[in-house]
This record gives C-alpha cells, structure tokens and sequence, in this order.
DNA sequence: GTTCCTCTGG
DNA sequence: CCAGAGGAAC
C-alpha cells in the first residue's frame, strides 16, 4: 500500500499536475491539503475520471484537505469534532484534518496551522491546534492500532530538516514549543516514516516561492509520515518526489510517499 | 510591407501568443493595444528575441499601446501633445496613441476609448477624444500623406459590421454621434482598407468574453485599418486572422492585417 | 468571462 | 513569489 501527502496549493489551480502526477505514480492513498475550495467546487469528476473515490473537506480561500483513494475508504469523518463530540465547535472552522480506513489502515491526513510567528495570536493558535489534534489521535488509537498520520505539519523537527541558511532560534516552523507540542503528539506511538529510510540532512519537501528558495535548495522538510510501531515496521520505503516542485506554476510543496 | 492591429488585452498574460502569433505570421510592424503595463514592465526583450524593435507607450492596469517593428522606426512619438502642443495635457494621462513612420509611411496605433454606456460620462469623453484624435490627424496630414491608422476604434460603422443579435439603437460602439465623430476623422481622407476587399458582413474581429459570444459568433468588426488614397490605392489584402481568439486564454480581439 | 487592482495569507 | 477575495472595467 502507497500512501502520498502532498500540499498543492489550491487544487483547482494545481489540478492538471496532480492528475498527471497520479497517472505516472499511482498510490492507494492521495492526500491532499490546501485544496482552497468549497466542497461544491471541487473538482470531483476529474478523479472519477482516473479510477480514485474523493473525499472533502473544504472551505472558501484557505485551508481544506481531501482524500483521494484507488478502493472505497471506510470510516471516514471529516473535522475533529466527529471525533471529539465534546470539543468546541469553533476548532472545525478551519478545515484542516479528514481520516478513513483502508485494509485496516487508518490513514489520517491533516494540515497544521502555520504559525504566522512565533509569539503572534496565529502561533499560539498553531500550538492550541496541536494539543487537540493530540486529544483527537488518542481517541483513534482506542480503535485503531494501525494509523498513518500524514500532511503538511508547517515543523521541520529536526535541525537537519532545515537548509542551513535560515537563523533556526525561534523561527516558525522550527521553534521550540511547536517541536516540543509535535514531540507531545508522536510520544502517543508514532514514528517518522521517512527517518527509517534516511538520516541524513538536505531532503526537503516545501521552499518557499520567495527568494528563488528552490533553485537554491533553501528547503524544509515540514510534510511528513506519522506512522504507528504496526505499521512502521511494515514500512518498505518513504521517498520524496521533487519532480513536481520543477514543472511549470508548480505547488511550494512536493508529494512525499511511503509504502508499507 | 504588412501590418497589423492587435488588441491583447494584457501583453504580460498575452505575450508567449503574442511571440507564437509574429513568428508564424510576421508583419513589418504588429500595432498592439491594451498593453495593460507600465513601460519599465514591458516585456521588449521577448521581441528583441525574435528581431522586432518595439516603441511602447503604457500605464498601469489600463490601456497602453505598442508599436513592434521589423525595421527600426522613424520619427516615432507618443500621445497627443507631442504632436499638438497647445493640447490640455490631461489628453494624454490616458495612453491611447503612438506613431512612428516606415518606409515613407505614417503608423498611427490608435486605443479609442470604450465610452462605457451611451450618454454616461465615459461615452462624452469617447466623443471629446475622437474630436482631438481628428486634430492630432490633421496635424500628421501636413506632412505625412501616406498614413496608415490602425487599432481598436470600439465603433462598428455599419450595421453589418455586429452580429443581427444585437439591438443597434444607441447601443455602445454603434451609436450614431459615435459613428458620426468616427466619419468626420474619415472625411480628412481615410478609407476602411478591409472594405476595399470584402463588403459582406459578418466579419468580426471582436467578440466578448461573456455569454459564449465567440463561440456563437456574435462578434462586432471595430478592429481597422484606416489609410489615406495613397496606401488604399497600394493595399493588396486586409484579412482578419481567426485563430488567435481559438487559443485557450485568449484576447477578445483577434489580429486584423493590411497589405500593401 | 477575463484581467487588473489592493489586500490578506503563506 | 504565489493564491484567492472582492471590486472595477470592458
């Protein structure tokens, strides 16, 4: 089983280069954030049309994740509160996590706040948002050992997930609480999928559109495989695909795919 | 020595058309209009590329006329008041007219104003305009009796020249006082070089963006070639070329081209 | 429908 | 550097 994430950066804007990307890779799971659209617009029928059953989860301008999937997904249920019927409603205005199940798998795909800065009103959000996705994963693993948690995480973890052109104190993306709230959420049992394969600095997934950040390899490794011990040994392969990231009006991010 | 007039709505979205659109059909001089782009932003190196000398005249966001050029072009001057000094300078806050001369011929690249709705302000302006437009003609006739104007006139001059779709009476771009101050530039001695070879209507080289009208071909002819006796009794052909309104993101003009 | 603007967001 | 919103213009 193939799984993909991948930030796209609107999904109408990107919609030929991720069919086409889908063609020539296919995978069992495509997940997809930044979709920037509503439910009603989206581009559904182009994925009938390739054989893949879509499941969305939009809103207007920003945000808005889908699962896209070769074999019909059990199980699926869009926003936190489907999960955590306690929560405060206002946590699902931002469309930002959708889950289902395939072959027992539980895939979770989610797209974390970025941050704006650190010590602004948007990075404590980033951090509020994290302790309840922290809560929402504990109430999956109650029923669900097996999980593969995906999607843009807006953390490099790791100082080597960072080109190291950037000044890392307190940066977003790179700051300490975000690790440590990130660190909270993996402790539950997850694993990077991606450093069973490869320690090594220099893989990135996203560089910015400014200051030509990808002709210079100026990147962060910020989507990420969050895999349970299950399925982490199960684990064959997780790679980054860069290709996307040198076509033409391509996505800031590229797909990232692991295979169990 | 072929021209041509070109509306692009936007040489910056419209340029690899543009650049495509020269190398398969090169004219001595391509009379662009609605640039849309300050001159510091004009794209003058893709045509340097492909052996034109290019002459701009722009603004930001609207109009904005060009002049690309096989040869380099002689005498060649922008606006109103280079050419009637004594004009209110607010005549030329609106980028609309360029000239140059080639080969013993006077290029006068022409943006008539839209005029919006009959009798709104916009529409008296278009009337004011056309008045100075004549003078600033009357002017170029004293020393230049081969002169070839050309661009967009927003004005269909017979009815034959819009789609029978459409209700004439006192719609913009067929009202009578807007036919009338076009008639009276052409009384200096102007005649409708596409008229010299084909008299049937249906011929159009406009059609709006909205209502499919291009595909249903409710098109308007107010893309022309105007020439003074000299040039008329020289033209060989004036052809409007279909194609480039066939192209996905296209203008809403296609190129109109005389021979001589 | 299409493009451009300014703004927000990343 | 890019994307979408909302507005103006054609």
């Amino acid at each position: 089983m193939k799984i993909a994430t991948w930030n796209v950066n609107s999904i109408r804007t990107r919609l030929e280069q991720v069919i086409n990307w889908l063609s020539e890779s296919p995978v069992d799971v495509l997940c997809l954030q930044e979709t920037k659209v509503v439910d009603k617009d989206f581009p559904l029928i182009s994925f009938e049309n390739v054989g893949y059953h879509p499941y969305i989860y939009g809103q207007k301008a920003y945000n808005g994740v889908a699962l896209i999937s070769r074999q019909p997904l059990e199980n699926v249920s869009m926003g936190f509160c489907a999960i955590l019927p306690e929560l405060e409603p206002q946590w699902d205005e931002q469309k930002r996590v959708i889950t289902g199940v395939i072959d027992g798998v539980r895939i979770v795909n989610t797209y974390v706040p970025n941050g704006s800065a650190v010590g602004s009103e948007k990075y404590e959000y980033k951090l509020g948002w994290l302790t309840v996705l922290r809560k929402y994963l504990q109430v999956l693993l109650l029923s669900d050992p097996a999980i593969s948690m995906c999607g843009d995480f807006n953390i490099a973890l790791e100082d080597i997930d960072i080109h190291d052109k950037v000044k890392i104190e307190d940066h977003i993306m790179a700051s300490e609480r975000e690790r440590q709230a990130l660190r909270d959420i993996l402790s539950l049992g997850f694993a990077d999928a991606f450093r069973k394969f490869n320690n090594e600095g220099g893989n990135y997934s996203w560089w910015d559109y400014r200051t030509a950040a990808f002709r210079r390899n100026l990147g962060w490794r910020i989507d990420h495989h969050y895999v349970t011990p299950v399925l982490c040994a199960r684990a064959q392969s997780c790679i980054i695909d860069v290709a996307p990231r040198k076509l033409e009006q391509p996505s800031d991010h590229t797909p990232v795919v692991v295979e169990f």
